[in-house]
DNA sequence: GTATAAATAGAAATCATTTCTATTTATGAA
DNA sequence: TTCATAAATAGAAATGATTTCTATTTATAC
């Protein structure tokens, strides 16, 4: 018996259990190129499953970002957003807070990101949040 | 009557009432050079207010953040934290996870940031966020 | 098939943050 | 210095997204 999609590949090589409702959760985050609460996907799954908690997508979907197959969206509301996306190395993203599409961009810097995104997403840039995180030189002595 | 302070200066400018609670919250915040969180400053204060209201603390320091006086800083936990920056102009925060610190990063591109950092603070940059706000051509067209 | 650990449902708890209302206070004008 | 008024506040209560808990189910390796 088969089971030969993407999804079951990739659950099993993060040593995970393959789960119906694992694979559906993972196909509703493929098949949005927007960002999603845990509560939205819940929504969608259950047309699905009748019996399917909410903690138990709370849990896969922190369980996927922990092993980087999504990425979590901070938005100023402070809710808890995911987006699987399948572009591989380092990018960032571009995310609209009206529809919550999701563009990578490919370089960094945040001048060019920018211009960048002007041009090819023909987006207004209202803000960004750009935050470097590490321990000082006092504390990483420490460790 | 005078109260030459800077903060009372400050206060005023923005059109808020200058009370002795607020005046003592930035007095908090300005003697900080680590990120905050209500809670704390709420603790701080409560040796000089014996009755000071938690929410009082979480209402000034939204409305001092609305007003750019203080920052947000992002943090994993998702709990709220704030920052007094004394520095003016757009430039960005190299916070430190374990003791909280906040050291100016002047320029902007992520690059040229890791390499300020690793120069200047001796520190370890261990992530960064970067994430760009904005409309896309659809909903910036709808606006 | 069977044993085992992982995954799950459903209910309940958590807890940072917000809301609510009565009371107090700062402020500017009289 | 009153005084009127809107702003600010205390304290209690509510909120609600997220997490925890426990019994049950399920995927998986043998
Ligand atoms: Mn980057
Ligand atoms: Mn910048
Ligand atoms: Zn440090
Ligand atoms: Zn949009």
């Amino acid at each position: 018996m088969e089971k030969n999609t993407a999804y079951h590949t990739l659950l099993k090589n993060l040593g995970l259990k393959v789960t119906p409702k694992r694979l559906a959760l993972l196909s509703v985050l493929g098949e949005e190129h927007r960002y999603l609460s845990p509560e939205e996907v819940w929504k969608k799954l259950r047309r699905s499953f009748k019996n399917l908690g909410l903690p138990t997508v709370y849990r896969n979907m922190e369980e996927l970002e922990r092993h980087g197959v999504i990425s979590k969206v901070l938005h100023s509301n402070r809710q808890l957003y995911y987006y699987f996306c399948p572009k591989t190395g380092h990018h960032h993203h571009f995310v609209c807070l009206e529809c919550r599409i999701v563009e990578d961009i490919s370089v960094c810097a945040v001048r060019e990101m920018e211009k960048e995104i002007k041009r090819r997403v023909k987006g207004t840039v209202t803000s960004h949040i750009l935050q470097v995180n590490g321990l000082c030189s006092g504390c990483a002595g420490k460790q």
